[in-house]
DNA sequence: TATATTTGTAAATGAAACTTTACTTTTAAT
DNA sequence: ATTAAAAGTAAAGTTTCATTTACAAATATA
């Protein structure tokens, strides 16, 4: 799953330890999300939409994997 | 988290073993997430709202629990 | 009321998300 | 060219999501 969280970050002038603390994560979380290793949780993904104001589909887009 | 799946269910008269086949998960799973036990990952509610032609947040409501 | 279907639940297991600690590499600013 | 800050990565551990098997309870239908 693709995500725009990299691109959101540097619109708001956010390092990943600070997305980290807002949403209450490690940086490392952050760091593999924006890599791809892994996609966050629902409950994460809601609080990334909330603080940017944006919807979880503007976000992330799925890739209709299954 | 809550989430409107069994009325959705409901309304395209579908039982929770025909959503588990839909979406690629087990009957337990489905009913787990019906019943609150847990979340779905991201990728499973990008599924739902597929299948259900909504959006995530038109079917999950978050609680900002963090 | 008997039977079939659906839903609820539980235990054990596996897989994915997330943590902490720690270190290296890259980028930015002197 | 140094230094500081930010980003990348890795290993080991915990927690959460999801599986299988199995059975009980509820709901529908004959």
């Amino acid at each position: 799953m693709k995500n725009r969280l990299k691109v959101l970050r540097a619109e708001r002038d956010l390092t990943q330890a600070q997305l980290a603390s807002e949403t209450g994560v490690s940086r490392q979380t952050i760091n593999a999300i924006e890599k791809g290793k892994f996609d966050p949780s629902l409950p994460l993904a809601f609080r990334f939409a909330r603080l940017f104001d944006l919807t979880i589909e503007e976000i992330f887009e799925d890739e209709q994997e299954v």
